[in-house]
DNA sequence: AAGTGGTCTAGACCACGCG
DNA sequence: GCGTGGTCTAGACCACTTG
């Protein structure tokens, strides 16, 4: 095929010398959008970057730039040794108390999928946020989150021992997980505070999402309490490029189906 | 200065072909991250890029896309024609309703800066997301967050002319928006919902935030509810680099202060 | 003027998916 | 084998800040 939609007129000489001289990769960026969104649908694949770059009268890098922006505003997914593909609009993924799976504040649903749990002396940093001293005793649970057959969170929950006291420690592996998430339920979980903030995936939690390290995710960090006392506390990383969080609060009956781009309510 | 921690052993030859390859730039991360946290201090300053890449030997393109990645998780600040420097860790920055300003539910509280108010006929996206019909009339408050001097977040807060009657439509500007926030805390707000999601911030977002375009930024999406409709939107872009968002609830009363490294609990 | 990060180039080779 | 995106190089020039 051809792709003839991306023409070179577009972003060649950019004749005007007014302007703030803007660097060619974000022209090009804005290009791209707009014929993307013009000419292209989800799931098709655009031409390969050598030929792109040619017809655009740049380096290979510096298309590579532009795209690299598209990634990461979720509007592009490359595929090695396949090509680079128009994204889907993100998905909307509740987070919240009363939203996942089944409804139980650590939302035990279907939705989750264990890996690993461990039992260990905290680090540092952990015994900090949990309250600890260093070295107490720690459970914690590595599970997936999987959304219409997506892996698109991996989580690390941390619970004291000490807030478990009726759980049997023989049991091992995924008998002990179902263990402590079935005692974090019984101790009961009175509020929880959260945080969202930006990072990268490392190496193991990238091998659990499927994507290469380096993979940008949006951390969410949440506290939950019980008996006034912190219970326990969970880091998840969702995909960046294909979640949107979204923090329903219940009380909110709007029956608004659209989606906000970003961009297009500027 | 020298800045001796940085070592050429760390990285090069990485003999042991065992492994899957890890990428150069990303044991570059890691190493360099080490490195930071045991050798630097929040604003001291790396050698620079010529300097780090010959020590490491590698390209500077390649140093760079290590920097790139460090920068993406907050962890370094690059100030053109000064150098690159270890970042403070990010700053908490509550995007709950009682939670920023006064305690109002649009948070109008000082840390908001009215920027400009406009009110046009709504465009497609704009009027789905309000459940409009394309053209209606809406008021669009622009403003800016500014926490402790640093603007952290630039907003656009769409209300639709039909939501407040009582509006008088000769003023402008300034006064205008004064209006726009006062005449929507009168009809009262019951609740509402939000999203979070990975975004960049176009030039004009980009310019109220100081920073260069394709600055990445957290997008948050509220959207207010008033007797049951939908009574405002609002699209707010947070800087990713320096900003952790947290969603405070009220029950919760744990007093611990640590913060979680997303790395250190892995 | 000197030093810094930011942009851009032209080319090479590698790792992956598919026919 | 071939085409794709991913990595890496060596070098150039620009834009910005500071002395």
């Amino acid at each position: 095929m051809d792709c003839r939609p991306f023409r070179v007129e577009d972003t060649v000489g950019q004749g005007t010398l007014a302007a703030v001289a803007e660097p060619k990769y974000w022209h090009l960026r804005t290009v791209l959008l707009r014929t993307m969104d013009t000419e292209f649908s989800t799931g098709q694949v655009l031409p390969n970057e050598r030929e792109l770059s040619a017809r655009f009268g740049v380096a290979r890098a510096t298309l590579r730039q532009a795209l690299d922006q598209l990634e990461l505003e979720g509007r592009l997914v490359r595929r090695r040794g396949i090509g680079t593909l128009v994204a889907a609009p993100r998905v909307g993924i509740p987070v919240s108390g009363r939203e996942g799976g089944r409804g139980s504040a650590v939302h035990g649903g279907q939705e989750w999928k264990v890996v690993d749990c461990t039992t260990g002396p905290a680090s540092a940093a952990l015994a900090r946020t949990l309250g600890l001293a260093e070295g107490d005793q720690v459970h914690t649970v590595r599970r997936t989150r999987v959304v219409q057959g997506v892996t698109v969170a991996a989580e690390s929950l941390h619970v004291p021992s000490a807030a478990l006291p009726h759980l049997a420690v023989v049991v091992d592996g995924n008998d002990r997980a179902r263990g402590v998430l079935r005692q974090l339920e019984r101790v009961g979980v009175d509020g929880q505070s959260r945080s969202v903030e930006l990072g990268v995936a490392e190496s193991a939690e990238a091998a659990l999402l499927e994507r290469p390290p380096g993979t940008p995710v949006l951390v969410v960090t949440t506290q939950y309490a019980a008996a006034g006392r912190l219970a326990a506390v969970a880091v998840s990383t969702y995909r960046a490029d294909t979640c949107k969080l979204t923090f329903g609060e219940s009380g909110v009956a709007v029956k608004v189906a659209g989606e906000v781009k970003a961009a297009a309510v500027s």
